[in-house]
DNA sequence: CTCAAATATGAGACTCCCTCACATTACTGC
DNA sequence: GCAGTAATGTGAGGGAGTCTCATATTTGAG
């Protein structure tokens, strides 16, 4: 076997990874009914027992892919977190001036929001963070990566600031975004709208002159 | 008996209000009880049992006060919020220039970060808070009254800015800065501090110049 | 002192998470 | 094909908590 024992969920896994095809089947066959399950009722309310139901296998089964219910919820938070970073990288790898700054960060905020509100799931996921301490720090460290990213470009574009300054300003923007976002996709459409257009505002000031 | 039934913890409570003085007692007996446990342990490991015990009093009896656990945390959270909103009005009273202005919102962030590490058991709950759906509403509400008294220092200010724009600016301002408490009060002093610092000087940008 | 209303009690019903001893299926070398 | 072994699957049930309810005790008014 090619990999050795593998992460899955943030943790180690409950066992190897999976060597036959129908364990990677079961596998996908888990993470969507938990995706549906967490958008029909809330990741607060996903029963394990539900999960094993609706993907179709037992309960014993289910734990030998996931050690617990929060790896399931990590799990999808580290894929749809994988997804985002490389959005991110891309929009910000070419910026070279305060234009080009400008459209990155407000081009990614945007479609932060779009993708938040398109999928429920994660939407949910997102919200109920804070319940889990293992999420937290996922998140936490995803925030850090995002914020080291715009830190980076922010950089590039103001080359004499202080880089530790420009480093907290970066780190706080984006996990203030994040929040902003929570707060907006909790509004309707029109509202929510309301609240990213003046965080984007908001934030954008610092970024242009930190 | 002067009230009616009464509102306790957000919900309809378990009963009537408490008429002998011997509930009124026992009611903060639990209060207090909860506070220590969630100090000790985080509100996530907090068992009615172990609330019950630690009150001098039975399981059934405990839920003769609350109706359900995340009453108790919720009675807890109303009771500092209230606090906080006195704290808030008080400060911003008076405002009626750009000084004024500036020096009540520095000091009102100063304040809750400080409090925020003084008080363990507020900081779980608040950290915690994503965890629980009638919380986040409660927060939510409480963003806004705090955004409104903030808005309306603002307004007067700034008489001839948008009233909406103020008011938007003013709810998100808040959210954010309860977002950046939360992750100050996450890392050590000295990084904490930074972020609150980085977090003053990009928020006040938009409140002198909404 | 009596009686009703208020309050207290804790065994146990219930709901979930997760484990484990055992059953089944897939793969390997013959 | 066919053992034999490794991988995977199963679901009854152990355990930890939350919350209920039938019953017991305490309080206060008349």
């Amino acid at each position: 076997m090619a990999e050795e024992d593998r992460e899955v969920g943030g943790t180690r896994s409950a066992r190897r990874a999976p060597a036959q095809q129908r364990s990677r089947e079961r596998l996908e066959r888990i993470l969507t009914a938990a995706t549906e399950l967490i958008a029909a009722k809330g990741s607060d309310q996903l029963k394990m027992s539900e999960v094993a139901e609706r993907a179709g296998i037992s309960i014993g089964s289910l734990y030998q892919y996931f050690p617990d219910k929060s790896a399931i919820i990590r799990t999808l938070a580290e894929r749809y977190n994988a997804e985002n970073r490389r959005c991110i990288q891309e929009a910000l790898a070419g910026v070279q001036d305060l234009e080009g700054l400008t459209a990155a960060y407000l081009g990614l905020i945007d479609l932060y929001y779009e993708i938040m509100l398109a999928e429920p799931a994660m939407r949910d996921i997102w919200s109920g963070m804070q319940a889990d301490k293992h999420l937290v720090l996922l998140e936490l460290a995803e925030s850090r990566a995002a914020g080291a990213m715009l830190a980076e470009a922010m950089q590039r574009v103001h080359p004499h600031a202080d880089p530790e300054k420009i480093a907290t300003s970066a780190f706080l923007i984006w996990h203030l975004g994040e929040a902003a976002m929570r707060l907006a996709i909790s509004h309707d459409r029109e509202q929510g709208r309301a609240l990213v257009e003046a965080h984007k505002r908001m934030t954008l000031r610092e970024i242009l002159e930190p």
